[in-house]
DNA sequence: ACAAATCTGTTATAATGTTACACTCTCACT
DNA sequence: AGTGAGAGTGTAACATTATAACAGATTTGT
């Protein structure tokens, strides 16, 4: 498994994704709480992003449907502890293929399909970072995303 | 006036920004409808950010204030033919500051004052794009975005 | 065992964006 | 000038995404 492949696009031993995450989850001592657990378990099935509606919907817990802040409670805490993404041209997430060895993430999203992949790959664009730089800009986040169709949507024209 | 300088965030010529861009707007053969005209001139009253409703609120003519569909409407014309860029972080709109010379552009977003600085700088990051390509992935389109604090927000702290 | 901090349940509401359809205007062509 | 196609507008209703506020329950550290 190298750095910098986007596994969600190719073959690949999902398991072993959802274990990694899982064990990276567990190792961090988090509280893993029920919703939490239970969005998280959500969101690794596989490498498509969801809408917090779409995860609220498949939520229930002993026959209980929660309200919106209980999703986006679980998806704040996963996202702030590197577990999730925010895709923002989509409003939806995505399970952290790399919670492992995650510093710096950009996305490539087929808008056919939702499959995302990460891609760990250096902060923003050089470019962009060093005229922030220039202007005394202190930046504290970054978007990096890339939009179009994937390899086998194409073919699947 | 340089190419990559983030003017919003310098002080500048600002009513030659605004003289740049309705020039290219008039130049083009675009039919800039009443609407599509008010919308740009309030994204060109400055460089912040402006969301939807905002400017829906904002819009009014002979006393007639206009339903969502219409502020989506003109907005959608302007970034469709480059006269305005959506910044995903913040659904919220900006003038395209070099409409003349507009390639690919990245933002810088201060997330005191919501000034957002357009930059002209190569599509997306290099990595990234070399790992689509790398899977076969048609890329349409970009999103790159830093957020942070401007130097001159910092110091008002 | 207790207090503080964190998490949850719940109601309501805000903010953002779209669909659908009837009507009007503009432009190119005869 | 008349006219038909395409583009733009007005309007109502609705869909989607996200947050505020507050009370109650649970967990944690001491």
């Amino acid at each position: 498994m190298e750095k910098s492949e986007p596994l969600a696009f190719l073959d690949h031993d999902h398991s072993q994704c959802r274990r990694t995450a899982l064990k990276c989850a567990n190792n961090q001592g988090l509280r893993l709480t029920k919703w939490r657990q239970l969005v998280l378990d959500l969101l690794l099935e596989d490498h498509r992003s969801m809408g917090a509606y779409e995860i609220l919907n498949r939520l229930e817990c002993n026959g209980v449907k929660p309200q919106p802040p209980t999703a986006y409670r679980a998806l704040d805490f996963l996202v702030e502890h590197g577990l999730a993404h925010r895709i923002e041209k989509l409003n939806a997430y995505v399970a952290c293929a790399r919670p492992d060895a995650c510093q710096s993430a950009g996305f490539i999203i087929c808008k056919e399909c939702n499959i995302v992949a990460e891609v760990e790959c250096s902060p923003s664009n050089p470019e962009l970072l060093r005229v922030a730089a220039n202007v005394g800009f202190d930046a504290e986040s970054t978007v990096m995303e890339v939009e179009g169709i994937c390899s086998n949507c194409q073919n699947n024209d």
